[in-house]
DNA sequence: TCGGGTCTAGAGCGATCACTCTAATAGAGT
DNA sequence: ACTCTATTAGAGTGATCGCTCTAGACCCGA
Protein backbone atom coordinates (compact mmCIF):
# COMPACT_ATOMS: atom_id res chain seq x y z
CA UNK A 1 0.00 0.00 0.00
CA UNK A 2 1.17 3.26 -0.67
CA UNK A 3 -0.79 4.78 2.14
CA UNK A 4 1.64 3.48 4.81
CA UNK A 5 4.44 5.62 3.36
CA UNK A 6 2.13 8.37 3.78
CA UNK A 7 0.96 7.85 7.32
CA UNK A 8 5.05 7.07 7.87
CA UNK A 9 6.19 10.64 6.79
CA UNK A 10 2.71 12.24 8.21
CA UNK A 11 3.74 10.99 11.46
CA UNK A 12 6.92 11.42 11.09
CA UNK A 13 6.50 15.50 10.84
CA UNK A 14 3.83 15.36 13.57
CA UNK A 15 6.75 13.83 15.75
CA UNK A 16 9.50 16.19 14.05
CA UNK A 17 7.75 19.48 15.27
CA UNK A 18 7.06 18.34 18.96
CA UNK A 19 10.80 16.68 19.82
CA UNK A 20 13.24 17.44 16.45
CA UNK A 21 15.27 14.99 14.44
CA UNK A 22 17.72 13.85 17.32
CA UNK A 23 14.80 13.46 19.78
CA UNK A 24 12.05 11.03 17.35
CA UNK A 25 13.56 7.42 17.60
CA UNK A 26 12.32 5.14 14.40
CA UNK A 27 10.50 2.95 16.33
CA UNK A 28 8.12 5.74 17.91
CA UNK A 29 7.36 7.14 13.81
CA UNK A 30 6.41 3.39 12.99
CA UNK A 31 4.12 2.93 16.26
CA UNK A 32 2.53 6.33 15.73
CA UNK A 33 2.07 5.85 11.64
CA UNK A 34 0.77 1.99 12.76
CA UNK A 35 3.14 0.46 10.67
CA UNK A 36 5.34 -2.87 10.68
CA UNK A 37 8.81 -1.56 11.53
CA UNK A 38 9.75 -3.47 8.41
CA UNK A 39 8.12 -1.46 6.60
CA UNK A 40 10.09 1.84 6.97
CA UNK A 41 12.96 0.49 5.53
CA UNK A 42 11.25 -0.83 2.65
CA UNK A 43 9.92 2.80 1.29
CA UNK A 44 12.80 4.13 2.42
CA UNK A 45 16.09 2.42 2.23
CA UNK A 46 17.94 4.89 3.08
CA UNK A 47 16.49 4.69 6.56
CA UNK A 48 15.92 7.42 9.27
CA UNK A 49 17.88 10.19 7.19
CA UNK A 50 15.89 9.42 3.89
CA UNK A 51 12.65 9.35 5.64
CA UNK A 52 13.75 12.82 7.41
CA UNK A 53 14.53 14.49 4.55
CA UNK A 54 11.78 13.07 2.64
CA UNK A 55 9.60 14.64 5.52
CA UNK A 56 11.42 18.04 5.37
CA UNK A 57 10.60 18.69 1.28
CA UNK A 58 6.74 17.32 1.76
CA UNK A 59 6.31 19.34 4.51
CA UNK A 60 8.10 22.21 2.94
CA UNK A 61 5.73 21.91 0.15
CA UNK A 62 2.90 21.71 2.33
CA UNK A 63 3.53 24.72 4.55
CA UNK A 64 3.96 26.83 1.04
CA UNK A 65 0.47 25.95 0.03
CA UNK A 66 -0.59 26.99 3.33
CA UNK A 67 0.88 29.99 2.54
CA UNK A 68 -0.55 30.59 -0.89
CA UNK A 69 -3.85 29.82 0.40
CA UNK A 70 -3.79 32.45 2.92
CA UNK A 71 -2.18 34.66 0.46
CA UNK A 72 -4.90 33.93 -2.31
CA UNK A 73 -7.47 34.96 0.70
CA UNK A 74 -6.63 37.96 1.72
CA UNK A 75 -7.14 41.95 0.70
CA UNK A 76 -3.68 42.80 -0.08
CA UNK A 77 -0.46 41.75 1.21
CA UNK A 78 -0.03 43.52 4.43
CA UNK A 79 -3.82 41.88 5.59
CA UNK A 80 -2.00 38.59 4.13
CA UNK A 81 0.95 38.94 6.63
CA UNK A 82 -1.77 39.92 9.64
CA UNK A 83 -3.74 36.74 8.99
CA UNK A 84 -0.74 34.10 8.41
CA UNK A 85 0.91 35.39 11.77
CA UNK A 86 -2.42 35.42 13.71
CA UNK A 87 -3.33 32.16 12.33
CA UNK A 88 -0.14 30.51 13.30
CA UNK A 89 -0.83 32.17 16.72
CA UNK A 90 -3.84 30.76 17.20
CA UNK A 91 -3.17 27.30 15.72
CA UNK A 92 -0.21 27.72 18.55
CA UNK A 93 -2.45 28.17 21.44
CA UNK A 94 -4.99 25.70 20.12
CA UNK A 95 -2.44 22.35 20.15
CA UNK A 96 -0.67 23.71 23.50
CA UNK A 97 2.11 25.08 21.85
CA UNK A 98 2.67 21.93 19.62
CA UNK A 99 1.63 22.65 16.06
CA UNK A 100 4.52 25.03 15.00
CA UNK A 101 6.47 24.67 11.97
CA UNK A 102 7.99 20.92 11.18
CA UNK A 103 11.14 21.83 9.70
CA UNK A 104 12.17 24.74 11.96
CA UNK A 105 13.97 22.65 14.73
CA UNK A 106 15.13 20.31 12.97
CA UNK A 107 16.59 22.64 10.62
CA UNK A 108 18.97 24.04 13.64
CA UNK A 109 19.95 20.45 14.91
CA UNK A 110 21.50 19.33 11.08
CA UNK A 111 22.81 22.75 10.11
CA UNK A 112 26.40 21.56 10.96
CA UNK A 113 25.96 17.98 11.21
CA UNK A 114 24.43 16.56 8.84
CA UNK A 115 24.76 18.25 5.34
CA UNK A 116 22.18 16.36 3.45
CA UNK A 117 19.48 17.07 5.27
CA UNK A 118 20.75 20.90 5.96
CA UNK A 119 20.45 21.27 2.11
CA UNK A 120 17.19 19.86 2.52
CA UNK A 121 15.65 22.60 4.53
CA UNK A 122 18.02 25.22 3.12
CA UNK A 123 15.74 24.42 0.03
CA UNK A 124 12.31 24.50 1.60
CA UNK A 125 13.34 28.07 2.74
CA UNK A 126 14.72 29.12 -0.44
CA UNK A 127 11.23 28.20 -1.75
CA UNK A 128 9.14 30.02 0.82
CA UNK A 129 11.08 33.56 0.17
CA UNK A 130 10.84 32.78 -3.36
CA UNK A 131 7.59 32.45 -3.04
CA UNK A 132 6.68 35.58 -1.03
CA UNK A 133 9.24 37.67 -2.99
CA UNK A 134 7.31 36.77 -6.16
CA UNK A 135 3.78 38.01 -4.37
CA UNK A 136 5.42 41.02 -3.05
CA UNK A 137 7.15 42.08 -6.82
CA UNK A 138 3.56 41.40 -8.06
CA UNK A 139 2.36 44.04 -5.35
CA UNK A 140 5.07 46.86 -7.28
CA UNK A 141 7.96 46.39 -4.44
CA UNK A 142 11.41 46.49 -6.59
CA UNK A 143 13.57 42.87 -6.19
CA UNK A 144 16.04 43.55 -4.41
CA UNK A 145 13.63 44.77 -1.37
CA UNK A 146 11.23 42.38 -2.34
CA UNK A 147 13.56 39.31 -1.36
CA UNK A 148 14.87 40.81 1.52
CA UNK A 149 11.60 41.45 3.04
CA UNK A 150 10.60 37.76 1.99
CA UNK A 151 13.76 36.83 3.67
CA UNK A 152 12.56 38.77 7.09
CA UNK A 153 9.14 37.38 7.01
CA UNK A 154 10.76 33.59 7.10
CA UNK A 155 12.69 34.56 9.70
CA UNK A 156 10.40 36.32 12.00
CA UNK A 157 7.67 33.60 11.19
CA UNK A 158 10.50 30.88 12.65
CA UNK A 159 11.91 33.45 15.49
CA UNK A 160 7.96 33.86 16.94
CA UNK A 161 7.73 30.32 16.70
CA UNK A 162 10.42 29.91 19.03
CA UNK A 163 9.28 32.88 21.35
CA UNK A 164 5.49 31.87 21.34
CA UNK A 165 6.83 27.83 21.91
CA UNK A 166 9.17 28.76 25.07
CA UNK A 167 6.91 30.95 26.43
CA UNK A 168 3.97 29.87 25.95
CA UNK A 169 1.86 32.80 24.93
CA UNK A 170 0.89 34.00 21.21
CA UNK A 171 2.09 37.04 21.64
CA UNK A 172 5.47 37.22 20.88
CA UNK A 173 4.32 35.81 17.07
CA UNK A 174 1.16 38.51 17.27
CA UNK A 175 4.17 41.31 18.06
CA UNK A 176 6.33 40.31 15.43
CA UNK A 177 3.31 39.78 12.79
CA UNK A 178 2.62 43.74 13.40
CA UNK A 179 5.69 44.90 12.98
CA UNK A 180 6.45 42.42 9.56
CA UNK A 181 3.00 44.15 8.49
CA UNK A 182 4.44 47.67 9.09
CA UNK A 183 7.47 46.72 6.84
CA UNK A 184 5.22 45.69 4.29
CA UNK A 185 3.39 48.77 4.59
CA UNK A 186 6.03 51.32 4.19
CA UNK A 187 7.59 48.88 1.35
CA UNK A 188 4.42 49.50 -0.91
CA UNK A 189 3.86 52.95 0.13
CA UNK A 190 7.88 53.88 -0.90
CA UNK A 191 7.16 51.45 -4.48
CA UNK A 192 3.32 53.42 -4.98
CA UNK A 193 5.34 57.05 -4.45
CA UNK A 194 8.33 56.06 -7.01
CA UNK A 195 6.03 54.85 -9.74
CA UNK A 196 3.67 58.02 -9.37
CA UNK B 1 37.95 22.64 41.34
CA UNK B 2 35.58 24.56 40.46
CA UNK B 3 36.95 25.21 36.79
CA UNK B 4 36.29 21.81 36.08
CA UNK B 5 32.79 23.13 36.28
CA UNK B 6 33.03 25.51 34.51
CA UNK B 7 35.19 23.60 31.60
CA UNK B 8 31.63 21.20 31.11
CA UNK B 9 29.58 24.31 31.03
CA UNK B 10 31.37 25.78 28.22
CA UNK B 11 32.38 22.71 26.54
CA UNK B 12 28.41 21.81 26.27
CA UNK B 13 27.67 25.12 25.06
CA UNK B 14 29.75 24.19 22.16
CA UNK B 15 28.54 21.27 21.56
CA UNK B 16 24.82 22.26 21.76
CA UNK B 17 25.68 25.15 19.71
CA UNK B 18 26.19 22.88 16.82
CA UNK B 19 23.88 19.80 17.23
CA UNK B 20 21.74 20.41 20.11
CA UNK B 21 20.40 19.12 23.16
CA UNK B 22 19.30 15.09 22.17
CA UNK B 23 22.49 15.40 19.83
CA UNK B 24 24.73 16.13 22.65
CA UNK B 25 25.93 12.72 24.47
CA UNK B 26 27.34 12.79 27.96
CA UNK B 27 30.10 11.59 27.08
CA UNK B 28 30.93 14.11 24.45
CA UNK B 29 30.75 16.53 26.89
CA UNK B 30 33.06 15.10 29.64
CA UNK B 31 35.63 14.15 26.71
CA UNK B 32 35.35 17.51 25.06
CA UNK B 33 35.81 19.12 28.46
CA UNK B 34 38.80 17.07 29.31
CA UNK B 35 37.00 16.15 32.60
CA UNK B 36 36.39 12.57 34.22
CA UNK B 37 33.12 11.31 33.25
CA UNK B 38 32.12 11.18 37.39
CA UNK B 39 32.83 14.84 37.76
CA UNK B 40 29.73 15.70 35.72
CA UNK B 41 27.86 13.92 37.92
CA UNK B 42 29.22 15.55 41.06
CA UNK B 43 29.16 19.23 40.08
CA UNK B 44 25.60 18.53 38.24
CA UNK B 45 24.03 15.56 40.50
CA UNK B 46 20.78 16.30 38.34
CA UNK B 47 22.46 14.95 34.78
CA UNK B 48 22.42 15.85 31.68
CA UNK B 49 18.99 18.19 32.51
CA UNK B 50 20.51 20.27 34.99
CA UNK B 51 23.94 20.28 33.25
CA UNK B 52 22.06 22.12 30.51
CA UNK B 53 19.30 24.25 32.65
CA UNK B 54 23.23 25.77 33.87
CA UNK B 55 24.33 25.88 30.33
CA UNK B 56 21.16 27.97 29.03
CA UNK B 57 21.20 29.83 32.26
CA UNK B 58 25.13 30.93 31.58
CA UNK B 59 24.86 31.81 28.29
CA UNK B 60 21.53 33.60 28.10
CA UNK B 61 24.03 35.95 30.78
CA UNK B 62 26.98 35.78 28.60
CA UNK B 63 24.81 36.79 25.36
CA UNK B 64 23.12 39.49 27.01
CA UNK B 65 26.02 40.85 28.04
CA UNK B 66 27.41 40.97 24.44
CA UNK B 67 24.75 42.64 23.75
CA UNK B 68 24.75 45.51 26.09
CA UNK B 69 28.99 45.78 25.15
CA UNK B 70 27.51 46.27 21.71
CA UNK B 71 24.98 48.66 22.82
CA UNK B 72 27.18 50.78 24.89
CA UNK B 73 29.81 51.50 22.05
CA UNK B 74 27.16 52.22 19.70
CA UNK B 75 26.46 55.35 18.37
CA UNK B 76 22.48 55.01 18.96
CA UNK B 77 19.93 52.31 18.81
CA UNK B 78 19.57 52.41 15.25
CA UNK B 79 23.91 51.28 14.73
CA UNK B 80 23.50 49.29 17.62
CA UNK B 81 21.51 47.07 15.69
CA UNK B 82 23.39 46.82 12.35
CA UNK B 83 26.62 46.08 14.58
CA UNK B 84 24.58 43.24 16.43
CA UNK B 85 23.25 41.89 13.25
CA UNK B 86 26.62 42.20 10.55
CA UNK B 87 28.47 40.79 13.89
CA UNK B 88 26.64 37.85 14.05
CA UNK B 89 26.72 37.72 10.44
CA UNK B 90 30.27 37.88 10.34
CA UNK B 91 31.10 35.48 13.59
CA UNK B 92 29.22 33.01 11.21
CA UNK B 93 31.15 32.97 8.20
CA UNK B 94 34.13 33.21 10.11
CA UNK B 95 33.25 29.64 12.32
CA UNK B 96 31.73 27.59 9.38
CA UNK B 97 28.31 28.48 10.49
CA UNK B 98 28.51 26.64 13.95
CA UNK B 99 29.13 29.87 16.86
CA UNK B 100 25.59 30.62 16.28
CA UNK B 101 23.10 30.96 19.68
CA UNK B 102 23.44 28.50 21.89
CA UNK B 103 19.94 28.79 23.41
CA UNK B 104 17.43 28.62 20.10
CA UNK B 105 18.34 24.99 18.76
CA UNK B 106 17.72 23.74 22.68
CA UNK B 107 14.29 25.59 22.87
CA UNK B 108 12.67 24.32 20.08
CA UNK B 109 14.15 20.75 20.94
CA UNK B 110 12.86 20.96 24.22
CA UNK B 111 9.70 23.43 24.24
CA UNK B 112 7.29 20.67 24.34
CA UNK B 113 9.56 17.86 25.91
CA UNK B 114 10.48 19.00 28.82
CA UNK B 115 8.90 21.69 31.02
CA UNK B 116 12.07 22.86 32.99
CA UNK B 117 14.17 23.19 30.22
CA UNK B 118 11.47 25.15 27.99
CA UNK B 119 11.08 27.57 31.18
CA UNK B 120 15.09 27.92 31.37
CA UNK B 121 15.32 29.27 27.49
CA UNK B 122 11.77 31.06 28.49
CA UNK B 123 13.92 33.19 31.39
CA UNK B 124 16.56 33.51 28.86
CA UNK B 125 14.57 35.00 25.93
CA UNK B 126 12.57 37.40 28.79
CA UNK B 127 15.71 38.36 29.90
CA UNK B 128 17.30 39.80 26.70
CA UNK B 129 13.74 41.02 25.30
CA UNK B 130 13.78 42.98 28.60
CA UNK B 131 17.14 44.52 28.38
CA UNK B 132 16.63 45.88 25.05
CA UNK B 133 13.03 46.99 25.62
CA UNK B 134 14.48 49.11 28.60
CA UNK B 135 17.48 50.59 26.14
CA UNK B 136 14.47 51.67 23.65
CA UNK B 137 12.28 53.39 26.47
CA UNK B 138 15.52 54.91 27.14
CA UNK B 139 15.76 56.86 23.35
CA UNK B 140 12.41 57.57 24.15
CA UNK B 141 9.95 54.62 22.41
CA UNK B 142 6.90 54.04 24.97
CA UNK B 143 6.72 50.57 26.52
CA UNK B 144 4.25 48.70 25.03
CA UNK B 145 5.89 49.68 21.23
CA UNK B 146 9.49 49.19 22.86
CA UNK B 147 8.41 45.69 24.28
CA UNK B 148 6.45 44.62 20.55
CA UNK B 149 10.39 45.75 18.73
CA UNK B 150 12.49 43.91 21.53
CA UNK B 151 10.43 40.65 20.95
CA UNK B 152 10.42 41.33 16.91
CA UNK B 153 14.63 41.96 17.19
CA UNK B 154 14.93 38.48 19.61
CA UNK B 155 13.10 36.32 17.35
CA UNK B 156 14.84 38.14 14.41
CA UNK B 157 18.10 37.20 15.64
CA UNK B 158 17.20 33.71 16.06
CA UNK B 159 15.42 33.22 12.26
CA UNK B 160 18.55 35.06 11.02
CA UNK B 161 20.58 32.41 12.42
CA UNK B 162 18.66 29.59 11.41
CA UNK B 163 18.54 30.83 7.60
CA UNK B 164 21.87 31.70 7.52
CA UNK B 165 22.96 28.41 8.81
CA UNK B 166 20.76 26.44 6.55
CA UNK B 167 21.76 28.31 3.74
CA UNK B 168 25.63 28.86 4.70
CA UNK B 169 25.53 31.96 4.04
CA UNK B 170 25.39 35.29 5.83
CA UNK B 171 23.20 37.64 3.83
CA UNK B 172 19.95 36.69 5.46
CA UNK B 173 21.31 37.69 9.06
CA UNK B 174 22.22 40.72 7.19
CA UNK B 175 18.87 41.30 5.46
CA UNK B 176 16.88 41.49 8.80
CA UNK B 177 19.00 43.46 10.49
CA UNK B 178 18.52 46.23 7.98
CA UNK B 179 15.10 45.76 8.12
CA UNK B 180 15.11 45.63 11.85
CA UNK B 181 17.17 48.92 11.91
CA UNK B 182 14.38 50.45 9.81
CA UNK B 183 11.86 49.71 12.51
CA UNK B 184 13.95 50.89 15.08
CA UNK B 185 14.74 54.27 12.97
CA UNK B 186 10.96 54.42 12.45
CA UNK B 187 9.90 54.06 16.03
CA UNK B 188 12.88 56.71 16.81
CA UNK B 189 11.38 59.45 14.21
CA UNK B 190 7.80 58.84 15.50
CA UNK B 191 8.37 59.19 19.38
CA UNK B 192 10.71 62.34 18.47
CA UNK B 193 7.68 64.04 16.61
CA UNK B 194 5.40 62.95 19.14
CA UNK B 195 7.62 64.77 22.17
CA UNK B 196 7.88 67.97 19.97
C1' DT C 1 49.81 12.27 61.45
C1' DC C 2 45.46 11.64 61.15
C1' DG C 3 40.38 11.95 59.78
C1' DG C 4 36.88 13.87 56.56
C1' DG C 5 35.27 16.33 53.22
C1' DT C 6 35.71 17.34 48.00
C1' DC C 7 36.76 15.86 43.70
C1' DT C 8 38.68 12.64 40.23
C1' DA C 9 38.44 8.32 37.80
C1' DG C 10 36.25 4.88 35.00
C1' DA C 11 34.16 0.14 34.97
C1' DG C 12 29.69 -1.54 34.56
C1' DC C 13 24.36 -1.26 34.45
C1' DG C 14 19.87 -1.87 32.01
C1' DA C 15 17.55 0.52 28.39
C1' DT C 16 17.23 2.10 24.00
C1' DC C 17 19.33 3.40 19.63
C1' DA C 18 19.30 2.68 14.25
C1' DC C 19 19.35 -1.00 11.61
C1' DT C 20 19.50 -6.03 9.38
C1' DC C 21 17.67 -10.26 8.52
C1' DT C 22 14.48 -13.92 7.43
C1' DA C 23 9.99 -15.38 6.66
C1' DA C 24 5.12 -14.85 5.78
C1' DT C 25 1.54 -12.57 3.10
C1' DA C 26 -0.90 -9.82 -0.63
C1' DG C 27 -2.02 -8.70 -5.08
C1' DA C 28 -1.46 -8.19 -10.13
C1' DG C 29 -0.58 -10.30 -14.55
C1' DT C 30 -0.86 -14.36 -17.24
C1' DA D 1 -3.98 -21.90 -10.78
C1' DC D 2 0.64 -20.01 -10.73
C1' DT D 3 4.19 -17.12 -10.49
C1' DC D 4 6.69 -12.94 -9.13
C1' DT D 5 7.21 -8.71 -7.09
C1' DA D 6 5.77 -5.61 -3.42
C1' DT D 7 4.89 -5.25 1.14
C1' DT D 8 4.15 -6.64 5.87
C1' DA D 9 5.93 -8.48 10.10
C1' DG D 10 8.97 -8.51 13.99
C1' DA D 11 12.89 -10.96 16.32
C1' DG D 12 17.62 -10.12 16.82
C1' DT D 13 22.25 -7.31 16.14
C1' DG D 14 26.04 -4.53 18.06
C1' DA D 15 26.59 0.09 19.54
C1' DT D 16 25.56 3.75 22.36
C1' DC D 17 22.50 6.06 25.59
C1' DG D 18 22.21 8.35 30.53
C1' DC D 19 23.44 7.04 34.75
C1' DT D 20 25.19 4.46 39.19
C1' DC D 21 28.64 2.70 41.82
C1' DT D 22 32.96 1.92 44.14
C1' DA D 23 37.62 3.21 44.81
C1' DG D 24 41.41 6.13 45.00
C1' DA D 25 43.58 10.97 45.10
C1' DC D 26 43.79 15.38 46.99
C1' DC D 27 43.48 19.07 50.44
C1' DC D 28 42.79 21.22 54.91
C1' DG D 29 42.07 21.82 59.88
C1' DA D 30 43.20 19.44 64.20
Amino acid sequence: MADTRDRLLTATAELFRRQGYNGTSVKQVTTAAHAPFGSLYHHFPGGKEELAEAVIRTSGDAYQQLFELIYAGAADPASAVTDFFDGAALVLEETDYVDACPIGTVALEVASTNDRLRAATADVFAGWMHAASSRLQSAGIPPGQAAALATTMVAAIEGGFMLSRAARSPEPMRSVGRLVRQLVVAALAEAAASTR
